[in-house]
DNA sequence: CGTCTTCATCGACGTTGATCAATATATCGG
DNA sequence: CCGATATATTGATCAACGTCGATGAAGACG
């Protein structure tokens, strides 16, 4: 007769929402780059920052920058408005707020 | 003659060292992936989980799994030990804790 | 109008990542 | 040692990402 294998886990806990999952890791992987991580730390220590800061800071193209730009915009981390000839970004701290609290507050 | 052109910006706050924005990028790309995020969230939940819990938790394919595992341990946000047949995770809380700081805590 | 400046978008290139089947490694029971 | 189970690694494939040059769109200024 066949023994029944040993487990070493019990009846498991329903897994994290798979939707919940995928806005979590989406509005991490826009945090996965040094530059979008520059973007936030500079945004955090100012109102608000116009683009031509960031093309001087960061050190790269300005194409670069304003892709860069697009995917905080996109995962709601920061938005923007166009005063006159430049374009200004400020953090969304909701959403921000929000990821700090997904690690664990 | 010509006219200088209007400054948007004064004089740049020094940015993020480059050094430490490459290091929280790193980390939060290890959790830019729904697989990865769910595995940090069981992982909140309990002290320790085995791996087969997962595969059967995920619905994905053991392999991936494995994968998704080294990525968090070479992120150093969970850590392993081997008991016998099985392989039990945990979280760093000392990382985590990190990157909830880098969000502005 | 014409030119200059700022910023966004497009197109292309090389790199990285997610996934799984197959295989390797390790441990347990007998 | 042998077969079964659990986990890790390898290799291949396909998609996604970062980067930049070229181009486009919109306002400022004369």
């Amino acid at each position: 007769m066949k023994t029944l294998p040993v487990l070493c886990c019990g009846p498991q806990t329903p897994a994290l929402d798979p939707a919940e999952a995928d806005l979590l890791a989406a509005r991490f992987k826009a945090l996965a780059d040094p530059a979008r991580v520059s973007i936030l730390n500079r945004l955090a220590s100012a109102d608000e920052v116009c683009v031509c800061d960031f093309v001087g800071a960061l050190g790269i193209a300005q194409p670069t920058v304003s892709h860069h730009l697009k995917v905080l915009r996109d995962a709601g981390l920061v938005e923007s408005s166009r005063r006159g000839t430049w374009a200004f970004y400020r953090l969304v701290p909701d959403a921000v707020d929000a990821l700090r609290e997904a690690l664990g507050g």
